[in-house]
DNA sequence: TGTACATCAGTGAACGCGCGTTCACTGATGTAC
DNA sequence: TGTACATCAGTGAACGCGCGTTCACTGATGTAC
């Protein structure tokens, strides 16, 4: 076991945390339950880890990171020239692919429901996430020509964080009932991408043939 | 302690319940804190109840139906004969005082985050009661005059469904960026209501002036 | 190059603690005769 | 109306259990001389 491996299993099991984190909460998840997950005995967590709060803020802020790593594919490659990557992230946000695997999703929707209960650490990369997040749709909404006139919707960013607010609502209201009511954990999904999808049309179409307000 | 009395404690526990579950989530209270703040020692919470989750199921039902009752206000009685029940709705919901006060707010904001966790009674009680705030605001939105034409923005329950979505979530990710980011957390609060606001405002107006679209 | 030793990632048993739940018991309520 | 008894909402100690954390110990890695 070189140190180099040492630095390995850390990974596994931080991997092995985001999964179960994210599953089943950050409370519900022992840590022998997830050392075991990453093949070890529960002692050895105390090898790489102060303690619990220390693992879960070093989660969210990887998790967050790889997140918002991934978000940036929809910034390089749309695969329809015709199709802007924001059109395309929009999409695959409000499936039901993305519904369904909460373990590769957006980090914020994932871990919204226990950030309140975090320690100050895991908050603060939280909220770093979001603002990130915001930052990075509203470059997409640049990009798309979506954007709204100005002064009709708001600054760039503005749009952006009520986009979030729109796409993120629908997606944990459609979680939170996929159990219980599957058809209307659709529906939530379904309706939310036609209103964003056809709100993105609108102000696109605003733009090209714009018309002044009273 | 008569029966009576007997019924007024159980509803005692019910109430101690629902406001430390809203605060700390179903899993961070225990039995014993929970009796303690109802007034009563650990071993009675049996005498009314089969199991925590027999309880857990009860206040969900309690809650969300309790949440309706209030949400119900905004359709009798706007303040302002010229402001909308819609429009004071909004503002309260998308309020700092609406975010601080988690206990005595929208029940589903206040448990959507352990809806996905909870035994199967409690989910249903709670898609149930969704599907039911989802019906009150299409009502108030057809109140209001400002549903969108018809196919510009989908039927009344999909625009009720979005206008739900945009809401919750800017009141959740608000609420979860509270602590670590307090600017952020009003930023995202005020866009929203801006956003929402100014959208109605614009359905309003497209309805009294409608335009065709190609 | 070979030997001696510090380092440290593992193991797995043990710790105190609080959890949900059960239990024997108490005493007032409310019913039967 | 009075007495006898079933009911049941309380109490508080105890249960088994899994939690986060600590501990003594092992043995390979990597450094010092």
């Amino acid at each position: 076991m070189s140190r180099e491996q040492a630095a390995e299993n850390r990974r596994a099991i931080v991997a092995a945390a985001t999964l179960l984190f994210r599953e089943r909460g950050v409370e519900a998840v022992g840590l022998s339950e997830l050392m075991k997950h990453a093949g070890f005995t529960q002692g050895g967590f105390y090898n790489h880890f102060k303690s619990k709060a220390d693992l879960v803020a070093e989660v969210l802020a990887s998790a967050i990171a790889e997140g918002n790593t991934e978000f940036t594919k929809f910034v390089r490659g749309p695969v329809d020239e015709s199709t802007t990557a924001l059109r395309c992230y929009v999409d695959w946000y409000l499936s039901q692919a993305h519904r369904d695997n909460i373990d590769h999703g957006c980090p914020v929707a994932g871990f919204v429901g226990d950030a309140p209960r975090l320690g100050a650490a895991a908050q603060s990369h939280f909220a770093g996430g979001l603002d990130d997040q915001i930052t990075i749709l509203a470059g997409l909404i640049a990009e798309s020509g979506s954007l709204a006139a100005q002064g009709e919707r708001g600054t760039l960013r503005e749009q952006a964080i009520n986009l979030h607010c729109e796409m993120l609502g629908a997606l944990i209201l459609s979680r939170s009932v996929a159990q219980a009511a599957p058809t209307f954990s659709n529906e939530i999904l379904e309706n939310a991408r036609r209103d964003v999808l056809a709100s993105l049309d609108e102000r696109a179409s605003q733009r090209s043939k714009p018309r002044k307000k009273p």
